[in-house]
DNA sequence: TAAAAAATGTTATGATATAACATAACATAG
DNA sequence: CTATGTTATGTTATATCATAACATTTTTTA
């Protein structure tokens, strides 16, 4: 239930600030942070790996909040257009965006042992992918980028 | 039905070499290049533009290649196994490898407003994304960097 | 408080993908 | 050249992921 991200942290905590983040990045930029928006976010946050659309709408249903499909897709959809999830195309699933407040161009580490998902962050204009853009005239304006492998976690049980 | 990749080519010359290259490392590799999956490379390579696996099944049943979706999706699995295509996750879609031969990370540029689909590449180990994840200690297997935008292409179009 | 805008509820369906098992083609050892 | 294993194909059925469309409710704003 834990050692996730990679490494140890106060989860609680990390949940804790995700939802307060959010809350006061919505009232500043007039967004309605709904019950079922907080809901999912918070479902998101609890853990470092990717959820799917239905697995969340399941979770739903048992709490009363939503039944159907476009229920959990739309949530979903607020809360990556305003980025404070992120899609993982790879998994077909939802994380919850690790790095509030700045402005970056995510990188997904996806461990298909454990399936936990770290993200980190790229600066896209000054890395070689930005240049590589620039040289073909291309105008950029969304990137993922997905690296599948193991975890430093999954690395060390695998070597015991 | 041509300026793509972007740029101006020679594309019937694109599409022979494509396939001869394909052809020669299924022989040394002792890989089975069956009509099917030829004709599906063929298919890919005809534009530089990612082609969804149903695009692709009803083209083969016109042919009378196939008829139900395995027949496709293990076409294209094959293709993407053995490096002669990939996947572009975003698009749910596939495209055929523009570097072939190279041992490479690919990077595709996907411009949203003619579909078309470039590719280039970043040698992983050096760049800022392979430094991320050493960092984390993560041990890289697969990656997948993709790019929406506009291309050179549209973007004069529209300024016109 | 009326009108407009945003969010939610619900039905139905579309789009993508694979499990599972039967058959056929191919490779190669005897 | 034929038995055996392996790889590829045919086919049915179903799992999984996603959204169009429209009715209703809630929230916002004039």
């Amino acid at each position: 239930m834990d050692a996730i991200g990679f490494g140890q942290h106060n989860h609680a905590e990390c949940i804790r600030k995700g939802l307060d983040s959010v809350d006061a990045q919505c009232k500043a930029a007039g967004l309605q942070f709904t019950p079922v928006r907080r809901r999912v976010l918070e479902m998101l946050l609890a853990e470092h790996r990717a959820h799917g659309a239905y697995e969340i709408l399941d979770n739903l249903r048992a709490e009363g909040l939503g039944s159907q499909p476009p229920v959990s897709y739309r949530a979903l959809e607020f809360l990556v257009k305003n980025g404070f999830a992120h899609k993982i195309e790879r998994l077909n699933a939802f994380i919850a965006c690790a790095h509030l407040a700045e402005n970056h161009a995510p990188v997904f580490l996806i461990c298909r042992a454990c399936d936990s998902v770290a993200e980190t962050y790229t600066d896209l204009t000054r890395s070689v992918l930005g240049r590589a853009a620039k040289t073909a005239g291309f105008l950029i304006e969304r990137t993922g980028v997905e690296i599948e492998g193991i975890c430093t976690t999954c690395q060390e049980g695998s070597a015991a």
